[in-house]
DNA sequence: CGTTTTTGACCGGCGC
DNA sequence: GCGCCGGTCAAAAACG
């Protein structure tokens, strides 16, 4: 399939390190999840499908790809189907300066990485190569780099420039932040946004516990970004932001900051508080203008502006806590998004249940023993299904398993300033 | 009780 | 030095 891409990156191995873009292209299975199925809006809309990385790693490239969420969509044939109907799935990354930042840590090779631990993992060739068997489509031309600058192809559906992202290496001068931090930002269609979910949007989650530290509106974007760090691990300085693109609102812009100090979580470590009930719309509006502390801690979702917050994302599929996921959905939501729960649990399922799938994607799972995500797959997906009809559901629930939930975008929160 | 989200306050980098 | 802006802190409240 996309063997091409592996035999030009070899090819322009020297320019690896800079950039690397692997087009999507098009078709798969008809049957597969589409965009629409992801995004859950009842009919097809064309939005930009993809996935940007950038690594702004300073030398840790692609072999300091630990993040889940990164794997997983890259990796799995969720991507798979939007790329089917977005016919678009890129997946780019920005290295180091030095150039030492080329898949695989300069070895081309995916195949392992470690942990901050120590920890061996298999696993990003088998997953990543996937992406790119997905997607046959000629390689894109490189992106335009004007110095250190990111500048994302501006055909590309995630336009982190628009979006008023600016990754810049610490030798930019003018352009620094507070620490030359590496940072890996990732593009992602953001479903509630394109459904126009009353909820706010959904962030898809990894297998990390993330905990939201913060939101502050940014200027120049309609929307808010979100803070989070990593609460699997307390000594853990991960972190990550989520925004919306500024003008492409269907794309949500994830930016990973700092490296895990610790291996993937096998288990959420806390549940407490997390999983909140969706209230009632009707007070949202009240819940806003409470003041803080005061404020009935009802916001959530219901929102019109808030969402329920990635508590979601707090909230790694966690590999032994079903239920917890399961409570990941509203409790009272609306029969609208009931159905398009349904929808997409459908679309899900005969994705996921798939006997035509090119890959054994399972088979290949199998082998990942140390990703999580393979618990996820193995456990919620295979072992399940024998299973009643709701738990069915809900394991398949692919906003569930992905840990899916509202971020807090909206104009939330006007102070912070 | 432990964890979460929310959000105003605070801090630091940067441009003028 | 000042103001703007982004990122973080931490108190309050909610949740399981």
């Amino acid at each position: 399939m996309c063997s091409s891409f592996w035999q030009r990156m070899e090819r322009d191995q020297g320019d690896l390190g800079d950039i690397i873009r692997a087009s999507g292209c098009g078709s798969t299975a008809a049957h597969q999840m589409s965009a629409t199925d992801w995004q859950l809006p009842p009919e097809p809309v064309s939005f930009p499908s993809s996935l940007e990385v950038f690594n702004d790693d300073y030398g840790d490239s692609l072999a300091s790809f630990r993040e889940p969420l990164l794997h997983e969509l890259a990796g799995s044939t969720f991507f798979d189907g939007m790329d089917s109907a977005a016919g678009l799935l890129d997946v780019s990354m920005v290295g180091g300066d030095d150039g030492s930042s080329a898949v695989g840590g300069g070895g081309g090779s995916l195949s392992a990485q470690k942990t901050l631990g120590g920890e061996e993992i298999k696993r990003p060739c088998e997953i990543f190569s996937r992406v790119l068997q997905i997607s046959p489509r000629a390689i894109k031309p490189p992106q335009i780099l004007i110095g250190d600058m990111v500048k994302v192809n501006s055909s590309v559906g995630c336009p982190l420039d628009q979006a008023g992202l600016q990754i810049s290496s610490p030798r930019t001068p003018g352009i620094k932040r507070r620490k030359s931090q590496a940072k890996k930002v990732v593009c992602i269609p953001a479903p509630a946004a394109a459904n126009g979910r009353p909820g706010g949007e959904i962030v898809p989650s990894d297998l990390w516990a993330w905990r939201k530290y913060g939101q502050k509106p940014i200027k120049g974007s309609p929307y808010p970004r979100g803070y989070y760090r990593c609460s699997s691990s307390k000594g853990c300085s991960a972190r990550k932001q989520v925004e919306r693109s500024r003008t492409d609102p269907n794309m949500l812009v994830i930016t990973y900051t700092s490296e895990h100090n610790h291996p993937w979580p096998t288990q959420r470590n806390a549940l407490a508080g997390s999983t909140r009930s969706q209230p009632p719309k009707s007070n949202s509006s009240a819940a806003q203008s409470s003041p803080r502390g005061q404020r009935p801690r009802t916001q959530g979702t219901s929102n019109e502006e808030i969402a329920k917050g990635p508590a979601s994302m707090a909230h790694p599929p966690p590999i032994k806590e079903e239920a917890a996921d399961q409570v990941e959905k509203p409790v009272d939501s609306t029969a609208e998004e009931q159905e398009l729960d349904q929808v997409f649990d459908q679309d899900y399922k005969a994705m996921i249940l798939d006997p035509t799938q090119p890959d054994d994607f399972f088979a290949d799972l199998g082998e990942l023993e140390s990703d999580p995500l393979n618990l996820v797959f193995s456990k919620e997906f295979l072992g399940d299904k024998s299973c009643d009809e709701e738990r069915e559901n809900k394991a398949l629930d692919p906003f569930n398993m992905f840990d899916w939930a509202g971020s807090s975008f909206g104009e939330s929160r006007k102070g912070g300033l």
